[in-house]
DNA sequence: TGAATCTGACTGATCAACCAGTCAATTAAT
DNA sequence: ATTAATTGACTGGTTGATCAGTCAGATTCA
């Protein structure tokens, strides 16, 4: 019983709200509400409105971190020579993101992760720091194992970059099928997860200052 | 006098509060001090709280899109044989973007951008529609000319990623500044637009299903 | 000319509704 | 019986919006 069940569905409730509303439109009565307990219960367990932020945000991204992280350590473990293709290290980075953002509470906790990303506010920039600087760190390292050729720069800007697609392609905006009027659509896992390790593969690839002559060299990774 | 000086510096002021506090969390009485205005001038000009919101982003889209528009006119006017090279088509998109994101009130509406464009609700879908369905068909037909090899589906998927990736590389959040302890910085405009470029082209080159058998026909574009 | 009229820009005061957070009191669990 | 969980009532402050009214300047009428 390390958490309590009221607990739990006011995190709930109040990720959905979050996601739909905003962190400041959302308001504890709306939260409490669609909790079903009283609104004192949430600072009760949550403290602040602040701080309840802060406890869904660690729930989610050590959840999904966590994840990567054996995923990663996988692949090096089970590579012949040590070293595993560009398409499985990104593999571990992109499913455990984009699969989670297909269950129930990912459809809600990407909207918010998305925003918090993005924003550039000293709060935001410290909560992502806190829970997204180390599993970048450990990216970073094994990008550059994975990829010798590429620049140091080249390395953070990739991931960056890499990262933006990720987190702004795990809401399930619709975009694509009003783009392509109907012919696309954003609800097949396995097609975006492919499609996005493919771009991002090669788009790593191509940061490679010296990508005219490596280009065989590097391709073999990717093909 | 087809616009007030009132209402600019009410929009202006209203620009950089949502960027920094959100939509919610900006209120009519914070935007009215911020444009030193009494607070009901903004009702009589504005009409509503998200009546001005649009009013915003109807104001810096319509004006980046433009110049996106005939950059894109222009790299096929001048392209000779009539096809540009993907890194020109890409250029002529990402530039206005990044370079208007560095302008000061760029800087303000890219954060407001990237979050609307992560934002799930129909509202902010109907907003992104409207504004940005135009610019994003205009391109995704110039993609399909650049690359003829990609089927639609790499053509749509990729203009996606690549979108998520210009938009939430928009605002300055400092994240590779930090992440690289200081060696890297997002503040210059130029690397950025190249490693942006770069990373697109290549990725979406690699979307292609043929990139086996065309590696070297489409990489006559990227070289 | 000068007085009357109109108009768009602008304001302070005010509204009911809502806000996050507090606290004493009550209930449930151990 | 002690602790943990939960509640309703409450506080001081803020919210978006409205409305009657002020005021400068342009327009119209004399």
């Amino acid at each position: 019983m390390a958490v309590t069940k009221a607990k739990d569905s006011i995190l709930d409730a109040a990720e959905r709200l979050f996601a739909q509303f905003d962190y400041a439109g959302t308001s504890m009565r709306m939260i409490a509400e669609e909790a079903g307990v009283a609104q004192a219960l949430i600072h009760y367990h949550c403290k602040t409105k602040d701080n309840l932020f802060e406890l869904i945000l660690e729930r989610r991204s050590t959840m999904i971190n966590r994840i990567r992280q054996e995923r990663l350590k996988q692949c090096f473990d089970e590579a012949e020579g040590g070293i595993p293709t560009l398409e499985q290290v990104l593999d571990s980075f992109v499913r455990p993101a984009i699969e989670s953002g297909r269950y129930s509470w990912g459809t809600y906790f990407s909207q918010i992760l998305a925003k918090l990303a993005n924003s550039v506010d000293d709060r935001s920039r410290d909560l992502v720091h806190k829970y997204y600087d180390p599993i970048a760190r450990e990216y970073i390292e094994a990008l550059k194992k994975v990829l010798p050729e590429l620049p140091d720069s080249g390395v953070y800007w990739g991931y960056l970059i890499m990262t933006s697609a990720v987190v702004s392609s795990m809401p399930r905006t619709r975009r694509i099928k009003r783009l392509s009027e109907g012919i696309l659509d954003d609800d097949s896992i396995e097609q975006m997860i492919e499609r996005l390790i493919q771009f991002n593969a090669s788009g790593l690839l191509g940061l490679s200052t010296l990508s005219e002559q490596n280009n065989g060299r590097l391709r073999t990774d990717v093909g």
